[in-house]
DNA sequence: CAAAATCTTTACGCTTTCTTAATGCAGGAT
DNA sequence: ATCCTGCATTAAGAAAGCGTAAAGATTTTG
């Protein structure tokens, strides 16, 4: 998924100057124009990047880095005219984690944006999603494309693996036929329900323990098929 | 405890003005004067921040950062005279955190440091960082770029050993192919998957017991490959 | 500047995965 | 019961991808 960044600029210059360079980066962004702005925007957005400006029109710099790291860590690089050692020392004191002094060089800022995606990256948000689907004897490791059933790893087929994916990704919903093609296939032109027949019996073939007997996957006459969350006691 | 900073300089002025300062600091600290004995200390003294001269003597500063990151993620603060904007994303890119332009201000420099040792305190560095990764019969010492299965020296060329490197980083995990031509082949965008197989073909010849039976290196056909934790029981 | 090493490309036989078609079964409607 | 519809399952063919060897291009080394 593409990296967040918001940038927070008074200067409409450079704002655009940011803007365009994010784009042919394919950052997504969005632009505050005050400390006020930016702070509902961080909560809305939930940025992975902060780029800021000191000089804003309606609350000092400092105090807008404080109240921002009083409740998240995001990596916040300064972009300021002011150059004075002070205001760089108040500034990286207060919470910021770069500082860049204008007129600086957009490929220069690029890099060290990319060293605070990196570290981000390494260090996961807590509200990150699970990277481990767990159902009964079933496991899906999202992160290292694996699925173990009553512990020992079974073999899937890319296409068996999305599928499964997508069903783990929707335990208990009915999915109809169309959805799951959709999903699958992506937006290339979608084989046909047949095929998805096929794909749900050696799947089932693959992780239930008697695949005539469906516990994991279950048909829906003319509608679609559904992943059953299993019972935690059996 | 008090925090440790490894100083990377051959300029004994430099070095003396740094030296004065982080005393006072109450900072332990420690100078190296070559890229070599820097590593060394890097293993002995474990520092939470590392300042580091580009203009080394005996090797060149992004290859020192790209060693460095090859096992530990300690942060790297680039002090340098060379202010081109093409060293500093070079820098940036290979893995260091911040970079600071000769002639610098002392208290920012202190600023920065800060900044680096905030940081590593709210996420604890795991101390199993190890300089090198054991799998089964497979060695890879990262600090000497060598590699050894069975306890006998393997040699692997440049681009076999940045593959295994990513491999290793990732044991267990299924890699894109992708993926994997994107961390070898860095920004550069030649070789295709074609060229990934025939490395990956002579990197089997060569580590593994019985390369058609490969127990190292598993093919996931139309996804890409993954490195298997080899049983400690064998 | 030549030799050696490394990297890239191509081709071909072989395997895995995907698609399609055929068969048989189950449940509801007539 | 008999027909009809939709599903599961199997098998076979098609397509895509894989491993390997070898030759050509490039880079490194002496």
């Amino acid at each position: 998924m593409n990296k967040r960044i918001l940038v927070v600029e008074d200067d409409v210059a450079i704002g655009n100057l940011i803007k365009m360079t994010l784009t042919t980066q394919q950052y997504e962004f969005d632009i505050a124009e005050d400390g006020t702005a930016a702070l509902r925007k961080c909560l809305s957005m939930k940025p992975d990047v902060i780029i800021l400006d000191l000089g804003l029109p309606d609350m000092d710099g400092v105090d807008f880095i404080e109240k921002v790291r009083s409740w998240a860590q995001t990596p916040i690089i300064v972009v300021s005219a002011r150059g004075e050692e002070r205001d760089k020392i108040q500034a990286l004191d207060a919470g910021a984690d770069d500082y860049v002094t204008k007129p600086f060089s957009v490929d220069e800022l690029l890099a060290r944006i990319r060293v605070a995606l990196r570290r981000s990256a390494n260090d996961p948000r807590p509200d990150q999603e699970q990277p481990v689907f767990v159902n009964g004897g079933l496991e899906i490791h999202y992160l290292a494309n694996t699925v173990f059933v009553n512990g020992k790893e079974v073999h899937v087929t890319p296409i068996e693996y999305k599928l499964l994916v997508v069903l783990s990704k929707h335990v208990g919903k009915v999915l109809t036929h169309n959805f799951l093609l959709k999903e699958v296939w992506q937006n290339a032109l979608p084989s046909d329900v047949p095929s998805l027949r096929v794909f749900m019996a050696t799947l089932r073939k693959k992780i239930e323990d008697n695949p005539s007997e469906p516990t994991y996957i279950q048909t829906h006459v003319r509608v679609g098929y559904r992943m059953l969350r299993q019972e935690s006691g059996e």
